[in-house]
DNA sequence: CTCATTGCAAATGGTTTGCATTGGG
DNA sequence: CCCAATGCAAACCATTTGCAATGAG
């Protein structure tokens, strides 16, 4: 998964023409769902779209939001709890940092994660074919608010 | 599959002891939920075990996870899609390489991972309270098999 | 005895699917 | 026009919960 993404830029491409490059038809209720998630931007759940969207069926908000994942415009993560959230992507390959307590999500990239499975990699047997990491903070705003 | 690491006592401290530790009674269901998951060891899903128990309500056997969860001898993990797995805890923190085709598990600790979170701390505002890592494989024994 | 624990079954939360209908190209 | 896409509701899967019955100490 890592491997063959290098080829879209860093630069979040319009999602509707992500779409398109999926041979996806642009219809009334997707381009609802990105004008919501692009609003939104970081730590949405699919629920929250979906009540922001009431005239879009609940199946067409995951179908959309599916679609979007594996054109790689919004990603899928995990709270502590296991519940999922979505964010947009905006770098090509990143991790997530997620507030236990707002569920503000930030993304970073960090030479030593490549280190890391580097090193892992020799200490395993068999091929390192994906991973994932979550680091689950309390952002400085309710740091703040307590 | 894992460099195992040992740090603390890595003799896995007998998980009825771990109960009685938490004030919960010995019961003939808990015994049975926690000689099933013995046998088990490594990434196994809470249905397998209510299939292998079926003497064992489901109820039971959830909350018997749950409560070893708690006591920290068993962790719960995430397959690729999300599919959540267990596993028992050998190590003290440690983090987990789940193989995509057969679901083994490996534990790993590696000091560089340390070093990335104080690394990450130092560029995001607020606090890190936590993380999750799981580093995906085929394991070589499914390398072979094709 | 008594209260923690159990089993069951129904409830939940998140997500998917079957199918008749609709609307984009 | 036609097939991809939609909406709805029912299905699904993992997990949780309410509650009366049970059993460990």
């Amino acid at each position: 998964m890592t491997a063959g993404t290098t080829e879209r830029q860093a630069a979040r491409p319009d999602l509707l023409a992500a779409l398109e490059d999926g041979g996806y038809r642009i219809t009334t209720p997707r381009r609802s769902v990105i004008a919501a998630l692009e609003r939104k931007g970081e730590g949405f759940s699919a629920e929250e779209l979906c009540e922001e969207l009431p005239a879009v069926g609940r199946a067409t908000v995951y179908r959309t939001i599916k679609l979007l994942q594996g054109e790689g415009v919004i990603c899928k993560l995990a709270m502590p709890d296991g519940a999922p959230k979505y964010s947009m992507a905006r770098v090509e390959h990143h991790h997530h940092t997620v507030c236990v307590k707002c569920a503000a999500v930030g993304e970073f990239r960090h030479a030593t994660i490549e280190r890391l499975l580097r090193a892992i990699g020799q200490e395993i047997s068999g091929e390192i074919v994906g991973h994932r990491l979550e680091v689950f903070t309390v952002c400085s705003e309710c740091e703040v608010r307590g």
